[in-house]
DNA sequence: CAACGTTGTTCCAACGTTGTAAACCGTCCT
DNA sequence: AGGACGGTTTACAACGTTGGAACAACGTTG
């Protein structure tokens, strides 16, 4: 193996100990053996071992950040901001993806059992709240999205059913009035949809305008694309469409252009996200863009704070802050009819 | 801490090392024993401490995959193909972005010496092929895509200079004559842009067609943007862009439209990485579309054969299939002039 | 029936680290 | 001079695992 403690110690002339009371910054050492044993290490440009350090200590210096797919550009830029927020702690990162599957969300609560990892970040898809709860084990565990509220770990989301009313009301103030909403989901197990048609449900009443609702099966742009194939293909179309994420936006833009209608002209156009795909996009995309750092920040923190054992008690909820981005696929404004 | 070998061995009344040839699948265990054992593991519901084997065995079971920025969509996808691959060796991957940095470069490398990981796939921007061949330690290394060739590691990679030649032709059998190639680096250390340039070049040169060569400072939408608006600006526009990555070739779009132009009746373009944002552009988006799975698989494969030691003699090099994706962006036939 | 090999199991040591307790040493106080 | 004290250093044990040697039990063979 590499050069470990006792190599060290024995250059020095010096006890392991001591070797490891200067590796590790300990106060009480003389100035005399602290330059000798500094003098060693670096001759013999020392590395802790971590697996044996880890044993000892009980901890990986690993957090898991679990994820249902790492393409999507959403998960990939939020990977971004929690792989620089843990780096700040010393963590390393590795990441799982679950592609919602129960089965992959268990095995990385497993992962904890094993000491492979220190702790979880899970975006949760499928994994139930009553199912978290009733883990036996302490895991330190994080949940990063919108699945579960209030549930049975500390949670980090934007309020998602503010920021789709906030859409919403966006595209019923640039007088648009069939606005439809795209990507509510059949089965009920996902927590974001429900979430996100709420708020528009609840703009859309208060002004007492008709609802129309198109579903899809997943969140990309294959599904955007074809939910609003289906939206175009109805007797009274759309004017403006409220689509849940970026992707199927992106997607349903493609469509609406291809059928040679114009966007925000014939039918504005709002996503949720702000992945950097919309930014550059023709014409480039409305959404609502959560404070991705700021989600990585808290997730991370709130970690640490298991870890550490500073925060003992019941789950903590917060909210993360979100902006809406008015951008050309919901520019000007057409007079109210 | 969690439940150790010692328990189960208490619980099954036999030794330590008893319990271990059972976790561990040692043939000569007698039934009974085996089934004692196994009893007892499972109510106890024994997990090996990982920290604790990897000290024994000097493995960690985790691997590094280094990329400069994981928010790049190219970079996501390939990472979903590598963690795959890698799960099914039994590895976990942890990221680490190196933004292109010399120092976090090194600080990925010395990552194996620190016991963290067994080895590392390096997607390489700024290390130079001297200093890895100058490393003292015997990391497994494997080195990903295009910056350096037939240098001190295993190394995957696609025929840069072929697939950009290909891409040209594509363009030249369009009709088009003043192809501009965008994406150039004034800095020479990145080493894709040079082998895609050259390609460019070649093609260009073969048909004695004058070159246009645009540089970016990154690879990113923003770039492509921008260097589009210069081409548009030049005296002489250019009538197909052949740009060296999908999101300079996004980006470039982005300028066209914008600028009233039409894709690809006045501009065909072309760009390099499949992304998935290119399938769903409007235009679709002609690529190049490296066979990313593949890619992976190789480098996991490499890296395994490095650990296991099968493999000591000199560094392999691998190339990766790629192929040409016509799509609506280089459509349609403009006649000869 | 003694020597032997085979099979099953145990004991011991070691991987490299750090916490605890104890030992060492010089200084100051009584 | 003897003791207490504080800073500095060391010996030891332990974290949980596995390889190898040792050992026990048992059937086979000469």
């Amino acid at each position: 193996m590499g050069v470990s403690l006792r190599d060290v110690a024995l250059l020095a002339g010096v006890s392991v100990k001591t070797v490891s009371n200067v590796v590790n910054g300990y106060a009480h050492v003389s100035p005399a053996t602290r330059a000798k044993v500094e003098r060693a290490l670096s001759q013999l440009d020392y590395r802790p071992n971590l697996s044996a350090r880890n044993l000892r200590l009980g901890r990986t210096g690993v957090i898991a950040l679990a994820l249902p797919e790492l393409d999507a550009p959403y998960f990939a830029e939020l990977s971004r901001f929690v792989i620089d927020a843990a780096a700040e702690q010393r963590w390393l990162v590795v990441i799982e993806q679950t592609d919602g599957s129960l089965e992959r969300e268990r095995q990385v609560l497993d992962g904890v059992r094993d000491h492979r990892v220190d702790g979880v970040i899970l975006s949760p898809v499928s994994i139930g709240a009553e199912e978290l709860a009733a883990r036996t084990d302490d895991a330190a565990l994080v949940l990063l999205g919108e699945r579960i509220y209030d549930g049975p770990a500390d949670h980090v989301a934007i309020d998602n059913v503010r920021a789709a009313r906030d859409v919403t009301e966006h595209l019923i103030g640039l007088g648009r009035r069939r606005i439809a909403a795209l990507g509510a989901q059949d089965n009920s197990i996902s927590g974001t949809a429900p979430l996100r048609l709420a708020g528009y449900a609840e703009a859309m009443a208060a002004r007492g305008l008709p609802q129309t609702i198109a579903e899809v099966d997943s969140y990309r742009r294959a599904e955007g694309a074809a939910a609003m194939a289906r939206l175009l293909a109805a007797p009274e179309t759309p004017d403006a469409v409220f689509c849940f994420n970026d992707l199927l936006a992106l997607g349903a833009m493609r469509t609406i252009l291809a059928a040679g209608l114009r966007v925000p002209e014939d039918i504005a156009l709002a996503g949720l996200d702000d992945i950097e795909d919309g930014r550059y996009s023709t014409p480039t995309l409305t959404t609502v863009a959560p404070d991705k750092a700021q989600l990585a920040r808290i997730a991370v923190d709130l970690l640490r704070a298991r870890l550490d054992g500073r925060t003992a008690g019941p789950p903590r909820e917060v909210r993360a802050d979100y902006r809406l981005v008015v951008r050309e696929s919901t520019a000007g404004r057409v007079p109210t009819r």
